[in-house]
DNA sequence: GATGAATGAGAATTCATTCAT
DNA sequence: TATGAATGAATTCTCATTCAT
């Protein structure tokens, strides 16, 4: 009884996506440099070959992570939140959606927001880096809720940039001290804590 | 008649030193796995044999960056910093210290930083690791200060081990930000922003 | 498709077979230290990856010689003998047999020969010397022989010991010439000559 | 106070034994291959440019060995010896003086013996070999012996040539035994077992 | 679709040898 | 005479990648 078309198809994706998995996992924990092909394959008890059936090479394998994995985590971020709120409630939805996923035990979710704040780390030199630029969303969606927020009378008035950048620089502190420590271990601040950085 | 002990030792000295600033100038760029003894060699213009003159293994070569390079740099952040004003005047100083190291254009201060505070990113798995723990004492310094600061009345009484994580985790990211963006595009939040997660 | 697990098997059993060959001889003739992996490699018109994919160090190699090839070697002199003869008798069939194994062409049994009995040579210090330990069956089973051999009373009753010496160290020297001269300029004494030394 | 010229040439000499000596050491238990410079040059506590000083390639070190440290011994073997004797005893004096040697604890000349007998195993293919030739004045002046000693009626009439192989295998095997084991442990066969297998 | 044998470029490390002083 | 810094060829070992089945 030949499998039809849709069942290969089904197939495919089902390896593809457990490929996916067993590398972001790796590439966040491990970085990109000492995460064998090998490895990946013995996480999801496949030979390496099949890893060079589904992606031609290691790197395109971390741009399917990217593109896979990374971008719909920082998607979700954002996602159900309302923004149509004031910035600030808007700020603390999003803030409290990143701290919610990291304290959470979801490790997937915490490995992609890792990988997405801080690959650069993995590999400063590496073709990784182009990647990286998608944070630039984040960045820049931060930058305009910020600005938002002090013509709306909430914000303090410093440096909108600044205020982005420690933001931003506390967000990637975290996901790493999260990755590091674990679940159970990882100290998460409160968004009050987070936000009296901007909140008048 | 050979060169005296001095002039040998001389000569150690500065081939070691110049040795463990290539390195830690590429550990803290590219990583630790990414960086070839054959590119430390290159950095000084020697062979890659004259690194295994002075050290056994690629492996030792980090624990001396550590030692002689990151240690002392970590000791300069808390030097001159008078430790008898009230809390929130030392946590002040101690991070503008930090801030204005990031800000300089002082490479080798911003490798260092870097590797201290991020080390464990670039391979979580590593030998590495073993020295990461020095950071501890960087952590557990900012939470006495805190503590204190409560105690004198200056800082808001929410957790102390979720301030101090907040305050790290920002210290991370931005030495990672101005590793990544370099001397000029930096941007550095003043301590005004910082400061305020924890005072009243 | 791909191969089935037996076709796999069995490529894996005869490269194994010719690698553990190739270095089989190579030790014996060049000794370990002055065999490298690339050596071997080409003996047996491979890549050196190969052999470490079969093989995760050139000591494991050794080991694996000793266990496959030498063992098994040292084993078939004293297979075939009738034991329960005199113990006279004993002596001069295993004696015999390894004169046989010697003077014969069959270079691998005298390249195992010479390796179970002088690999201690090529590296007095090394790990290797931990096999050659397995050469003490051979030395106590000739004691126990020339022990008998007085009760029946057919030997001297020279220090037992001594004779063991005497003959191990004779079996040695023979060889190691073996190996030396090659097949065809190898001088063998009888056992005539050797057993001698013990008989009345 | 300047030296006198036989003062510099008596350091030179001494310099030159010592690592003569120490490189006979290390040879014989270690083999060529396994032998580094710098372990000879840490033996006798000198730099390692100084047995460049004295001596052009490790390679030259070992014929100088041979040359100055090995022929002599084998030469003292058969010193004191009376020629004049019935071949049987001349013979029995030199084995005798053999065996005395081995039984010493004079490693010195153990090594000189070991490597006299042996060093082809330690390196069957380099260089070294051609030194090795040497040993065919021992091994032809005991095949001239032993022919005497039928001529003279004590020795047996078997081949004299298998005869002189055995006896030659028989030193061969009981040089590495002792190197091996040490001076306490050596057990050393008496010349009477020895000479059982040449006389009638 | 899946396997794992095979390759070879590249990385870490060793060590004989050179050379300035 | 003596030292030890410096070199680089050679060696062990790793791992991304190819390919026949």
């Amino acid at each position: 009884m030949p499998k039809t078309k849709e069942q290969f198809e089904a197939i495919r994706q089902e390896r593809k996506d457990a490929i996916l998995n067993a590398a972001l996992y790796l590439f966040a924990t491990r970085g990109y440099d000492a995460t064998t092909t090998d490895a990946i394959a013995a996480t999801i008890n496949c030979s390496h070959g099949l890893i060079y059936h589904y992606f031609p090479t290691k790197e395109s394998l971390i741009d399917a992570v990217f593109e896979y994995e990374i971008r719909p985590i920082s998607r979700k971020i954002f996602e159900n939140v309302n923004f149509l709120q004031k910035a600030k409630f808007v700020l603390i939805d999003v803030m409290e959606a990143f701290l919610r996923a990291l304290k959470s035990n979801n490790d997937e979710y915490v490995w992609g927001l890792h990988l997405l704040l801080n690959l650069h780390v993995t590999s400063l030199t590496n073709p990784l880096m182009k990647q990286v630029d998608r944070k630039r969303n984040v960045h820049n969606r931060l930058l305009e809720l910020i600005e938002r927020g002090k013509e709306e009378g909430d914000f303090k008035l410093s440096s909108t940039k600044e205020q982005g950048a420690a933001l931003l620089a506390l967000f990637k502190g975290l996901a790493h001290n999260r990755l590091k420590v674990g679940y159970k271990k990882f100290i998460c601040p409160s968004s009050d804590i987070i936000m009296s950085m901007l909140l008048k």
